[in-house]
DNA sequence: TTAGGGTTAG
């Protein structure tokens, strides 16, 4: 064998030649060589040359066509092995695995048993694996009496895949037990429990457990490295992965693929450029997981045009890299170009139907996002959670009660209403539709809540007008939940606080922000701080307040000084904050919307009718205003200039007979006519 | 001659 080592498959054939009736050793060996070249054929003719074959010699053809995926052929020649011993058995099982014929892989073992041929421990752990490939763990569990029976359950390799399969089930206490009791743990086992922390949602456990391994191995490296991109967490990756390679390990395959992805959430370009000539150099650019990665990487870098050109290239096409270019077009906001792309798939998964969604949702097109969910349950696609927490979204931004409460239906049907992400999308859709009370009763029944699930409650309290409530859920959640406190949940604070008059509570949990949270006030802060002293009349310390900000307040601040002045009758103030405003709004187009809406407000309708004729001259129409009205699960916007609605002509015509038939006009309405 | 842990898309 090590005479083979380092040749090329030709030379083989010349070997043969040389050695002809060489024993039956060589021959072997031969053909163990063939396969790992990857010639077939080579194998197959000497196999059939040979003038005496062992056990050996069968099996080892068997695997070869297995580790091909010619699995047909793999049988042909196991049917036909004199040899029948636990290895060939084995070999076959292992092989169907690898090929992804899990079931066929347990009736495989079941005739085996049939048949009075003891399995080993290989043979359990491929089998386990098989069941815990296919879902079947209870098939999986009903081995592990049989294992016992063997004496198998002490082997390294069998108690590494039960590992696995405990975990799959969710059975961590178990999974734990098994790592305990072994005698003999290696990589394979540390990197499993390592895993078992990162399932429970504990990574810096999975860290510690990384950092104490007696043993690592590149696998190791990888499975902490892509624990980390997948988490969320892309910076600790690639402090891991320079790590790594100061430690002399080489990265493989995986381990680059997952580097590559948590660039592409950096949007670190350049970096991922040498990433992509490193592997071109060591020749596994064209691996379906780094070619995958790379196209990702590109369209997540709006570098649509080299995804392109990686989706075009060699590269073998599948769900994965058509789903990565809608992706990329999704994120551009090409929408239209996204859509022929996926009229185009020639298989979707629900990756590609949860990806178009998406889009829509984050392009503000709520419509067509409905659609496709539509399209979606017409073509027999069943949606999962992701897709329910994407369309919620959509509901929720546009207020849409009725379709929300189908939605609601819809994944208790499934199963997924205690879903932490499905939860909190429904918390949102409740609030952002006003229905707070639903809100609340998804909250409470939540079995997990995280950081967004409290944010989004404590918000849609804060914003409906609940005030005390919010800020009762607030400390609730300080004492008894390790959720800390984020930029938005304390924004939601001081909003409630600014609506609740609880001025000097506001302005504690202000000044404790940085000091005790950590986190530095922004604009919204600020903004909500001045109105909650404006609201409370306390209208120069709101000035002082708004002119000691360290950065630009924002234009929403001033507005909310001027509408303390309105209220407060402090007419200079309000002069010194309009002319304020009115300079803003010279370079912002949302500044003359606002402006003119404190002038309605005041009822000024000659300032309103000026500021609207010179945001017409500007031609800063693009804030313009927009209402809706949901109808029959459709929803009808209007905006604030005539003509937008397919129905205008109708809709005007009733509403020309609702106003003469209306008995009393009062002023206001008499003010917008003559507006 | 057979095995176990890690890899791209929302």
């Amino acid at each position: 064998m090590m005479y083979l080592n380092g040749r090329k498959s030709h030379e083989a054939d010349q070997i043969v030649k040389d050695f002809h009736g060489f024993d039956l050793v060589v021959h072997n060996c031969l053909i163990g060589a063939y396969v790992k070249w990857g010639n077939l054929a080579g194998a197959r003719c000497l196999f059939e040359q040979m003038p005496e074959r062992n056990e050996i010699s069968w099996t080892a053809l068997i695997s070869g066509f297995m580790k091909c995926g010619r699995v047909e052929e793999s049988m042909w020649y196991f049917e036909r092995n004199p040899f029948q011993n636990v290895v060939s058995w084995t070999a076959v099982i292992s092989g169907l695995v690898q090929n992804g014929f899990n079931i066929e892989a347990w009736k495989f073992f079941v005739k085996q048993l049939e048949h009075g041929v003891k399995p080993n421990d290989v043979t359990f752990t491929s089998v386990i694996r098989a069941c815990t490939g296919s879902g079947e763990f209870r098939l999986g569990m009903s081995v592990l009496g049989l294992i016992i029976k063997e004496g198998f359950e002490h082997h390294l390799s069998v108690c590494n895949s039960m590992i696995t399969l405990t975990l799959r089930i969710g059975e961590i206490n178990l999974a734990r037990r098994v790592f305990d009791q072994m005698v003999k743990r290696d990589a394979v086992s540390w990197t499993a429990i390592l895993d078992m922390y990162v399932e429970m949602g504990d990574l810096g456990e999975a860290r510690r457990v990384f950092d104490e391994m007696p043993e690592r191995n590149e696998i190791s490296w990888s499975a902490m490295i892509a624990r980390y991109t997948q988490s969320g967490y892309p910076e600790e990756a690639l402090n891991l992965f320079c790590q790594m390679v100061q430690h002399g390990f080489n990265a493989n395959t995986s381990c680059f693929s997952s580097v590559i992805s948590a660039l592409a959430s950096l949007n670190a370009f350049r970096a991922g450029m040498n990433i992509h000539a490193h592997v071109i150099k060591i020749g596994i650019e064209e691996d379906v997981f780094i070619g995958g990665s790379l196209l990702s990487f590109y369209c997540k870098c709006g570098k649509l045009e080299y995804g392109r050109l990686m989706f075009d290239s060699n590269l073998e096409k599948n769900v994965v890299s058509w789903n990565s270019m809608i992706g990329g077009y999704t994120l551009n906001g090409q929408m239209e170009e996204a859509k022929a792309w996926f009229d185009d798939m020639p298989v979707r998964n629900i990756i590609s139907w949860n990806t178009m969604i998406v889009g829509y949702t984050e392009n503000k097109q709520f419509d067509k996002a409905f659609e496709v969910l539509h399209e979606m349950l017409l073509s027999g696609e069943v949606p999962n959670q992701s897709t329910f927490s994407s369309v919620l979204c959509a509901c929720a931004s546009i207020a849409s009660l009725d379709r929300g409460k189908n939605l609601h239906g819809k994944c208790m049907k499934l199963g997924f209403q205690y879903d932490i992400f499905v939860g909190t999308a429904l918390i949102d859709m409740y609030a952002k539709s006003g229905d707070v009370e639903s809100s609340k009763q998804v909250f409470n029944r939540m079995p997990k809540k995280n950081e967004i699930s409290w944010t989004v409650m404590i918000q849609g309290l804060a914003e409906n007008g609940f005030a005390e409530e919010s800020l009762t859920l607030f400390e609730e959640m300080e004492r008894t939940s390790p959720v800390a406190p984020n930029e938005l949940m304390l924004s939601s604070i001081l909003f409630a606080c600014s609506h609740s008059g609880l001025i000097d509570k506001g302005l504690r949990y202000f000044d404790s922000m940085e000091e005790v949270y950590g986190i530095k006030p922004k604009g919204r802060h600020y903004t909500c701080m001045v109105d909650m002293l404006s609201r409370a009349g306390r209208l120069s310390e709101a000035e002082k307040f708004i002119k000691s900000m360290p950065f630009q307040p924002e234009i929403n601040a001033w507005k909310a000084l001027l509408s303390g002045c309105t209220i407060y009758k402090n007419e200079k103030m309000a002069e010194r904050t309009a002319k304020k405003l009115w300079e803003l709004a010279q370079k912002n187009s949302a500044g003359y919307v606002l402006l003119s809406g404190v002038y309605a407000s005041a009822g000024r309708w000659t300032d309103v009718r000026n500021i609207r004729k010179l945001m017409r001259l500007k031609e800063s129409q693009k804030s313009r205003g927009c209402s809706w009205i949901e109808l029959k699960n459709h929803v009808h916007s209007f905006y604030s200039e005539d003509g937008t609605h397919s129905q205008s002509d109708e809709i005007y015509e009733i509403l020309d007979l609702l106003r003469s038939e209306m008995p009393v006009r009062n002023k206001v309405y008499s003010q917008v006519q003559s507006f």
